[in-house]
DNA sequence: CCCTTGGGTTTGGGTTGCCAAACAGGTTGA
DNA sequence: TCAACCTGTTTGGCAACCCAAACCCAAGGG
């Protein structure tokens, strides 16, 4: 197993992933971006958003002008960009790949856009690269299931095939980590 | 913008997934599960673990008998497995699909394994299905990725493209949501 | 019978991140 | 000029989680 904590080694936080994102979005719509406005697009009150920035800007993320401006500093400006392209590379997976309604592609895809590896996005992209959408199908499929699992009258997944992939994992990992068990 | 706060409220915390999932693999590879195993397999002190317990056990997921050995309750096991069910899955289709490493696979399907939704996770079902593994030869190409991103000689992603996907997306998604652009 | 050992719990600390509330400045209308 | 507003900051609370360390208890070995 690997440590299972590295999930809150991130480069950044999910918190702060928001905070750079939403400062880079509103400086393309309006120009600007101040506590407030921060506040506002993330739904929490101004002195949350002041007190996360200032650990933002003794990072060297987040930089503020004399007029209580804010900006993002160059590496700031990279690690919004990479969440940003990694959210949309998520959604677009979900959504034109899997088939799954966009609002759901959107959440799932918010969730998960800061802890995934830059090589699984490279992965990703080569991915959504190669493929075209003919994979309109499959959103019936998925339309109808959405139904029945809520219902709780479908498993989530029969458990041999889990089995099934779950030893096929074992079997291609050996090559690459050194394996104790538990970590 | 969904609201991004829905990262913490999953039915379980990244914490409490794994401790659930832990008992339920002591329990299949020794037979019992007690407070001190958990901690072990988890790294983390016996302390955190006892205390992190009480509230699963008032929350009805764990279950304790007469002799301090541990259990997952009915519902506990529902989420242990869907879980597993879940780590499974992304872990397969990063390996097997996007040509990962496993190493890094392993490593990104743990930290989104509890985020995901049923729907995603059966969609994702459904596509592992349909898809045999015709996707060795994109191996090699994340393979080579992979060390020239540690380099930096590679942007991550050309941003051209994250422009045509999100406005792709944005274009499908108009029909699904009620979209007032801040959240 | 005592003493070591291992298992479980409790407690005080530290971190992250949110809120509410109190404050400090600046702007603007009357 | 004064009051109403809007902004930003600070502070005390709270909730998850982790650790370290002190304790309690039962089981053995000598």
């Amino acid at each position: 197993m690997i440590d299972w904590r590295e999930f809150d080694h991130n480069p950044v936080s999910h918190s702060a992933a928001h905070h750079l994102t939403s400062i880079q979005q509103l400086l393309e719509e309006q120009g600007y971006a101040r506590v407030s406005d921060v506040a506002r697009k993330l739904g929490i009150t101004r002195g949350s958003v002041s007190v996360t920035l200032k650990g933002l800007r003794q990072r060297g993320l987040v930089v503020e002008d004399d007029h209580k401006h804010l900006g993002l500093s160059e590496e700031g400006l990279r690690i919004a960009r990479g969440i940003h392209t990694k959210r949309i590379l998520f959604q677009s997976f979900l959504s034109e790949h899997l088939g799954l309604p966009s609002n759901l592609a959107e959440q799932d895809a918010c969730k998960v856009e800061h802890l995934v590896s830059d090589v699984t996005a490279e992965a990703l992209a080569l991915f959504l690269e190669s493929r075209s959408v003919e994979s309109k199908e499959r959103e019936a499929q998925v339309h109808s299931l959405e139904g029945r699992i809520k219902d709780g009258s479908v498993d989530i997944f029969p458990s041999d095939r889990v089995q099934t992939l779950s030893s096929e994992l074992e079997k291609n990992s050996s090559s690459t980590h050194e394996d104790n068990d538990d970590e």
